[in-house]
DNA sequence: GTCTATACCTTGATAGAC
DNA sequence: GTCTATCAAGGTATAGAC
């Protein structure tokens, strides 16, 4: 049983509006003051709930590094092959696209983005790598690690604002960037 | 004949040092203050050489938007072939890779850097989704046009920060990165 | 436990004196 | 060309009302 007002409710509009507000504006030009209007409270009542911008910011983003983090750290555990880069390289995709309405405020304003991941970044920055590592293959040559370094800039295409548009289902951008990542590792081979 | 010092000198100081301190701690975490203190005058004196802040960072980035524009732009008046878009994609990674060193600037702070292109944004992002048009080749298929888009981003991927470490030559990346981006692309006939 | 009033410091920017 | 003084707006902190 909680409250029908107060807290809980309050603490979601916040987030709610910081979400419009960010994706719309971005993070930096947005104030503490509009989203604090939006809600209806005042820009000091914001600091009850969350204790800085930044904080607002991480909790945003939260769900989406954890979620790439989990993807990138199942590598560590995998014996590479064909399939199971096929296999990766989707579970990467599926995230990339389950948050594609985030995305905008994700690519613009990656500064404040990694400014907010702070104490996890090095670790996330680790993870990153030995997931790249994995992607080039078992004794990669430095072609193959550009190519896996390509490969999931290729994938993340699928946030760019340039697809926003809406002119392309989530199905299509998974089959066809799979593919095409999938053969650009492929090089590898030649 | 010119001053040996004074405005031109006091000028490209200024310049030297916003572009240090942009690239170490990025656009927004970097205050005039800062960027005066290190060339040795007031904050105010800024605004004598510079009309604003977004101004230097305007002239910081000029000319790798001027760069990366006139490549797009050739497309134009070219007309597709696979020879064509081979060497459409390495002159645009010739402009990427000249431009490497401003590259985390770049990437950090896209926000500030299209708030700051700003007048010639639209034009920008016309240019660049003709080009992707022109890559994806004639009666491109939706699928086409996706993987149009990856290849930018996985020839965009020579920016990334992991590749900052000095590890790959400019040379590797270019052959690599060609090679990579037109097997990509080359899926269209598959 | 939830919210407001108020004040503090820094920032980007302007005006005017030298 | 450079400085001092000043401004409005932003993020932040705290004391206290209910």
């Amino acid at each position: 049983m909680q409250h029908a007002t107060g807290s809980r409710d309050t603490k979601a509009a916040i987030h709610q509006a910081a979400l419009d507000l960010f994706s719309a504006q971005g993070y930096e030009k947005t104030s503490l003051r509009e989203i604090a209007e939006q809600v209806g409270i005042t820009k000091a009542s914001l600091y009850y709930h969350y204790s800085s911008k930044q904080d607002l910011l991480r909790v945003i983003i939260g769900t989406f590094v954890d979620d790439v983090r989990q993807v990138m750290e199942r590598s560590a555990g995998l014996e590479w092959s064909p399939e199971a880069v096929r296999e990766l390289l989707g579970a990467y995709l599926d995230v990339i696209i389950k948050h594609r309405a985030t995305g905008p405020t994700l690519m613009r304003d990656i500064g404040a983005v990694l400014a907010a991941i702070d104490e996890d970044l090095e670790g996330l920055i680790a993870t990153s790598r030995a997931f790249q590592l994995w992607l080039a293959g078992p004794n990669p040559t430095v072609p193959d690690r550009l190519r896996a370094a390509a490969a999931i800039e290729a994938a993340s295409a699928a946030l760019s604002a340039n697809l926003q548009a809406g002119e392309f289902t989530d199905a299509e951008i998974h089959a066809t960037l799979l593919d095409a990542t999938t053969a650009l590792l492929a090089r590898r081979n030649d």
